[in-house]
RNA sequence: GGCCCCAUCGUCUAACGGUUAGGACGGAUGGUUCUCAGCCAUUAAAUCGGGGUUCGAUUCCCCGUGGGGCUACCA
């Protein structure tokens, strides 16, 4: 009765791990932790055309990377092992001589234009397409006759009548009618095994006592029901999470941009962060929505998971990432964002080496603004870079201001020796009492000629970083007029 | 088309029949003895429509509407 829980994640390696799987995988994980049970990694890899071993290498570094460690699978090994499907096929096997020694499955010797065309007349008619059981009606004598033929042949199981109900932990009591179900496929004309059939078997041989997925398998689940029942089985308890949608209230997919773990980890997201996100689509914390794995686990409750898709918002991760980044003790932070100044060509490790002070201070100025680590390259820019671009607006701005730059040059020139952010500032106030100019007419010229850009942190903290020089070079071209518009 | 699921601020959500419908992101406004960003404060913003059930519905039921998923020898 109280058996351990037991719970997969079982992604298919047949591309770059989605977002959507990362939160199934998430909520799988925090159930298991927290209800003390198993979280299993079970590598679905029966399409071979699709699937390769790269993409399942890849999917477990980015298991390991977001800190979704698994209890039992590939890597990990377990009682229940192989953890891969493509290495399953005997016990598939077995199972299927169960399900024929039953008289559960007959060969299916229709041909994919056959199926085509009745699929058609079906819903020409208004109905749900579903095989019609054609050769569930041949005879031993006519099916040897078309094996002689060398015909190909899928199995198909018999589906029986009468509605089946999912009981669903998050959705309740899901009733899918009587007649609506074909015989599905099993196995295929090459005899490998299909979706449907290996996730019950491994399901159950595993000892999963809760299924956690995506809701675009609700519609499988009684095909499963079905299958459990066939093989003498226990079905597990069932739990569809709404699907993710992209901006447009449409499943998320490529073209709204970013949909792999994969670039949000290039980005330099951190993986806590990222899952805290995710964490949020569909489940609402009690203590708030800033929370580690662990906090999370402790709470975490498959009954108060939401029914309702919700839309990805990449500027609230964004904003989750600069919760997590701003508790990153800034040498740290530094060392994290080198890398990214240094794919950008803006700073390389030698640099780093004797600059790191300097460094430091820079990432200190902008650290708020950074939602993850590669936001650095376009907040920093102007500091390792005087190739600053200016929109004509800006350009013209510049142009009308030309007497204030003219004075600020004089000023920030005429200044013994470096300075720092005291004297800056009296440098500005005292131009501004020259020109009669004050606050944003004062400053945004200078904000534009120093770094090329409408906002950024206090021209006070940039100042002294950016250097004397620098500032009154960059002031040049515009007293001068170099500039190409 | 058929089957299934879903429906609270723009977005993510809370409120397990009784609340001034709460929070977060984003927005707006103000402050930070002159800039934008940041930070702080304040603020606007929602129960899809129609019927029931009930003393009372965001909450339960039905219908409609809208959105989504599935409809494979893909998972």
């Amino acid at each position: 009765m109280f058996d351990t829980v037991r719970v997969r994640f079982a992604p298919s390696p047949t591309g770059d791990l989605h977002l959507g799987n990362v939160r199934t995988a998430l909520y799988n994980w925090l159930y298991a932790r927290h209800m003390k049970g198993v979280f299993i990694l079970r590598v679905e890899d029966t399409d071979k055309v699709r699937s390769t071993p790269e993409y399942c290498e890849e999917l477990m570094d980015i298991m390991t990377w977001l800190g979704l460690k698994w209890d039992e699978g590939p890597r990990a090994g377990g009682p229940h092992a192989p953890y891969k499907q493509s290495e399953r096929t005997k016990i598939y096997e077995n199972h299927l001589d169960k399900l024929k020694a039953k008289g559960v499955v007959y060969p299916c010797y229709c041909t994919e234009e056959e199926l085509e065309l009745e699929r058609k007349r079906q819903l020409g008619r208004g109905h749900m397409p579903k095989y019609g059981g054609k050769c569930k009606k041949l005879t031993p004598e006519e099916r040897k006759k078309l094996d002689a033929e060398g015909k190909t042949s899928v199995l198909r199981f018999i589906v029986p009548s009468g509605e089946v109900v999912v009981q669903d932990e998050v959705r309740g009591e899901v009733v899918f009618p009587d007649d609506q179900i074909g015989d599905f496929v099993l196995t295929r004309s090459d005899n490998s095994p299909t979706y449907n059939f290996t996730v019950v078997v491994d399901d159950a041989l595993m000892k999963v006592t809760h299924v956690v997925r995506g809701e675009d398998h609700l519609s499988n689940t009684p095909k499963q029901i079905l299958l459990y029942k066939a093989l003498d089985y226990e079905p597990p308890k069932w739990a569809h999470l709404s699907i993710i949608k992209g901006p447009d209230g449409q499943k998320l997919s490529k073209r709204h941009g970013e949909t792999s773990v994969e670039s949000y980890k290039a980005k330099g997201y951190l993986p806590e962060a990222f899952l805290n996100y995710l964490a949020l689509l569909g489940w609402a914390p009690k203590s708030g929505e800033i929370l580690s794995l662990d906090e999370m686990a402790a709470e975490f409750d498959l009954t108060h998971v939401g029914k309702s898709g919700a839309i990805f918002d990449p500027v609230k991760l964004h904003w989750m990432g600069s919760q997590y980044i701003a508790r990153i003790p800034l040498e740290d932070l530094t060392r994290a964002i080198l890398p990214y100044l240094e794919q950008a060509q803006l700073f390389n490790r030698n640099q780093a080496r004797t600059h790191f002070e300097k460094l430091k201070q820079i990432v200190d100025v902008v650290r708020t603004n950074l939602g993850c680590f590669s936001d650095i390259v376009k907040e920093t820019f102007y500091f390792f870079s005087d190739e600053l671009h200016f929109e004509t607006a800006q350009t013209e701005e510049m142009r009308a201001q030309k007497p204030l730059l003219e004075a600020y040059q004089k000023a920030f020139g005429g200044f013994p020796g470096d300075f720092n952010g005291e004297n800056f500032l009296k440098i500005v106030k005292e131009v501004g009492k020259q020109m009669n100019l004050k606050g944003k007419a004062l400053y945004h010229p200078l904000r534009l000629a120093m770094t090329g850009r409408e906002d950024g942190p206090e021209l006070v903290k940039v100042a002294p970083l950016l250097g004397k020089d620098e500032i009154v070079k960059r002031l040049d071209i515009w007293v001068t007029e170099k500039v190409d518009s």
